[in-house]
RNA sequence: GGGCCUGUAGCUCAACGGUUAGAGCAGAGCGCUCAUAACGCUUUGGUUGGGGGUUCAAAUCCCUCCGGGCCUACCA
């Protein structure tokens, strides 16, 4: 038995997020979390909300409400969507709490004690009428270079040209449409990571399993242009983390908040202490402090591509820098991107599939095993209604519900509500028993490396050995000339469920419920172990009863339907 | 512009220098009748994006061209 502490990329408090965003992140942590603690293991899983920067703000400027009460509100509706994805998080924080606010402050301090911090004045656009600074790609003009009028200040959206928002014709702010924008001196905070460039390359370098898309990222980071840079760590808002060395003020940082991407990852670590907070622990040093027992802690985060270089380079060089003995991470499985019917999910067209749309239209486990079995590992995925039917009609409804449906029905009929005495297991059995046993090792392989989409065809694979088996055993013949025959076959078939549920469970926990159910209120959930045993748990005599078909098959008109219904407004 | 990833059967993907490039779906044929017209077996289908090179041996390594994607540090 070992311990895993499992974090997920924690998600922007700005609305719902997208099916693609899921995949990326929470999910396959979900089912690695789950997978974990099926075999025996103590897991910590936590996530939390981002709740900072400027795009909070405006959110809750838009919905009319103080930021603080829109997060609040936000919070809870993507805790509730959470729930109802099966989530299992062992607490789902806020960047916003007290906690994360005292430790954010604490590094702080501690990289400030470490000579880790810089400060810089620099001049950056300030709009009077939004009364705030306006990072860069809330400026838009014409572009000065292909005169593009849309160009953002950052980047021109056109010719892909990296601007300044000083360089574009008639600049206005997107906030607002102000035009009235005026260059304005601001102190900021800056992380000196250059000064730890070798440090992290050589930590880089020492990870040679990680995923490739992991370390290029962050190689990438490290070594273009001038190698790696220092960042600003504070900002000119409001809402944040107010600037501070430890408990002491920051004499010229008053009224400036850390930025969301130095106060998100250590959330990470505030979020175990909220979970103590919140009754549902005792000790988070354990998890977290290598002096205080986190030493043989396994470490594994899951993202986006798009979070690799903060979760590479930024966060760890927070805590290499503090100079404390923070758990630093063993392992980033990182994801590409999900994409939505020959483009990308778009939130401001309504493109594409939203977590509680989702969940309007089917179960949580239908969208976790399409999700999960076709996870963007190797490169970009998408997501296409006609592929999403194919796959849950043929391998949940027909191979894996049809098998349960088939041996419960049959049992039933023959036999009654009872598992059958008679007969015993024989070469047909000891042949899919060796398959299965070699099969649920290879799973297990591929779970334990976190290769999603290899896993899930296994665990499929293992489905339709039972169906194999039973086309093979033929126990509706066997009834008539050797019911003690038949009898064996039944039995090993139902045993074939329970076991089937408890592999099947990271992936599809309400269904894996169901199927345990099906054998009384307390089943044997224990893990298999490997050997003949594993299939004659459920003994002559143990009641079982028929469970509703287990997946219902999603019909044309409503994939016609739902594929209308989501396509987004062309703009 | 630069960097990284990617291109394999109609579709979604494996194969990571070593038999004849494999699975699932879709298609075709056969079988079974317990089951959600479900299941099983067999089978069609590929000059591995194009071209060149290295090697006894290349989907795999190198060069080049073409296509797709991502990142490029003030969105998070």
């Amino acid at each position: 038995m070992a311990r895993h502490l499992i974090t997920s990329a924690i998600p922007y408090i700005n609305g719902i997020k997208h099916l693609g965003n899921l995949v990326g992140s929470q999910l396959p942590a979900d089912l690695y979390a789950r997978y974990l603690r099926g075999r025996g293991h103590e897991v910590l899983f936590l996530c939390a909300t981002d709740e900072h920067g400027t795009p909070a703000e405006l959110a809750a400027a838009k919905a009319g409400k103080p930021v603080r009460e829109y997060c609040a509100e936000m919070h809870a509706v993507q805790a509730d969507i959470a729930r109802g994805f099966r989530l299992s998080f062992d607490h789902f924080g806020r960047s916003s709490s007290p906690q994360n606010h005292r430790l954010t402050q604490h590094f702080a301090g501690r990289l400030a004690d470490a000579d880790l911090i810089r400060e810089v004045t620099e001049r950056q656009m300030y709009s009077p009428a939004d009364g705030r600074f306006l990072p860069d790609r809330y400026i838009e003009g014409t572009c000065p270079n292909c005169g593009f009028d849309s160009a953002r200040g950052d980047q021109c959206d056109n010719c892909t040209k990296q601007l300044d928002p000083v360089d574009l014709i008639n600049p206005h702010s997107t906030i607002s449409g102000s035009t009235d924008l005026e260059m304005r001196e601001t102190k900021h905070l800056y992380l000196r990571q250059s000064a730890m460039k070798d440090q992290l390359e050589a930590w880089i370098d020492s990870k040679t399993d990680w995923p490739v898309l992991t370390t290029s990222i962050a190689r990438k980071w490290l070594n273009d242009g001038d190698g790696l840079q220092d960042r600003g760590i504070t900002r000119d808002l409001d809402w944040g983390i107010p600037v501070r060395k430890g408990d002491a003020d920051w004499p010229g940082m008053e009224g400036k908040v850390f930025y969301v991407w130095f106060d998100a990852p250590i959330e990470y670590i505030a979020c175990a202490q909220e979970w103590v907070e919140a009754g549902k622990g005792d000790d988070w040093e354990r998890w977290w402090r290598t002096d205080k027992g986190a030493d043989d802690v396994s470490y594994t985060q899951f993202m986006g591509k798009d979070n690799v270089p903060f979760h590479t380079l930024g966060f760890p060089a927070t805590i290499i820098g503090s100079g404390e003995p923070w758990k630093l991470v063993d392992f980033i499985k990182s994801f590409n991107y999900l994409n939505y019917d020959g483009g990308q999910f778009s939130t401001s067209r309504g493109r594409g599939v939203f977590m509680d749309q989702a969940l309007d239209i089917l179960p949580a486990d239908y969208w976790r095993w399409w999700l999960l079995s076709h996870a963007p590992e190797s490169s970009d995925a998408e997501f296409t209604w006609e592929n999403f039917q194919a796959s849950v009609n043929k391998d949940l409804a027909d191979v894996l519900g049809n098998f349960v449906s088939r041996v419960t029905k049959f049992a039933r009929s023959r036999f009654g509500e009872a598992v059958p005495d008679g007969g015993a297991y024989g070469p047909q059995e000891e042949t899919l028993i060796a398959d299965l046993t070699k099969r649920i090792a290879t799973y297990q392989a591929h779970m334990d490396a976190m290769e999603v989409r290899k896993s899930a065809q296994e665990l499929r694979a293992i489905w339709v050995a039972g169906n194999e088996y039973l086309q093979t055993a033929a126990p509706w013949a066997a009834f008539k000339s050797d019911p003690d025959r038949a009898a064996a076959i039944v039995r090993l078939s139902l045993n074939l469920i329970r076991v089937y549920a408890i592999l099947s469970a990271p992936f599809i926990p309400d269904t894996a419920d169901t199927m345990l159910n099906a054998f009384g209120s307390a089943p044997d959930r224990r893990w298999p172990r490997g050997t003949p045993d594993d299939f004659t748990v459920l003994q002559p005599g143990d009641a079982f009863s028929v469970p509703e078909n287990l997946f219902a098959k999603i019909e044309d008109s409503q994939r016609a339907d739902w594929q209308e219904r989501f396509a987004g407004t062309r703009i």
